[in-house]
DNA sequence: TATAATGTATATATCGGATATACACATTAA
DNA sequence: TTAATGTGTATATCCGATATATACATTATA
């Protein structure tokens, strides 16, 4: 489990264990069912205290990535790729709607949105 | 100047003033080259610090709505609607940028992008 | 059962940004 | 000169975000 905190970033510590975990799940270098290091171990290996990698797995947990069971460890969980695929639909309309909303307050077609939404959408090559 | 402060809505009280008078600008209520009130007396007649309108007028002044000029008074300045405009729309563009990212990252096409957006915008009647 | 591993819960410390302020200063108009 | 206006500096306060220590609860296993 490589994990890198940079404290530099000035990007909270929890936050770069999740992001880098949910990039390894999404990627697939970690698997359903996969074992995560015990939140001592990772706490200990980073040198922080544990409950900011339990902050950390928390947030994974609650965005349905991984489980955790006491005693036991916290473990990959399956349907991550749908899921995040959810959620990130459901910000995406958000995020739309209030585009939508700003446009009509200034009286801005539809058409100018699609337009600027086409451009933005093919603009950035992923 | 008819502003309404409520201490309850937890809004900033800047933040209110900005939006009231943004208002009544862009509604017409207030027209260009109209005398704000002056700072002090707004301050007074909403039993506030005069730091405080002043902040509100500093927002309203990057925003291109008004000009204060020291001794004379603050007053409604010219082409509002357009520049109004003009901001919100890289405010848009920069949230469609956003979703587009977002949607490229879950391969969500552009198509289903803009059947959401179709429905957002006619969906909350204005 | 005893031990050592795991996750969990409570209470606390710290920092930083946002909000609001007082007071002194600078400029303009009458 | 006076009284109005806006401006600048330094400060107080609050609150959320971040990170922590310590004690507790559960599970596996020797």
């Amino acid at each position: 489990m490589d994990i890198i905190i940079s404290n530099a970033s000035g990007e909270p510590i929890y936050t770069q264990i999740v992001t880098q975990i949910k990039t390894m799940i999404l990627e697939g270098k970690l698997k359903e069912g996969d074992a995560l290091p015990s939140m001592r171990n990772l706490a200990m290996q980073l040198r922080i205290s544990v409950i900011t990698t339990k902050r950390a797995y928390e947030e994974l947990e609650r965005d349905g990535f991984i489980e955790s069971y006491t005693g036991k460890g916290s473990f990959v969980k399956a349907q991550n790729k749908e899921l995040y695929r959810e959620e990130q639909l459901k910000k995406i309309e958000a995020m739309l709607t209030e585009a939508a909303d700003r446009a009509k307050q200034c009286s801005i077609p539809l058409t100018e949105l699609q337009e600027i939404l086409e451009i933005v959408y093919g603009g950035t090559e992923s």
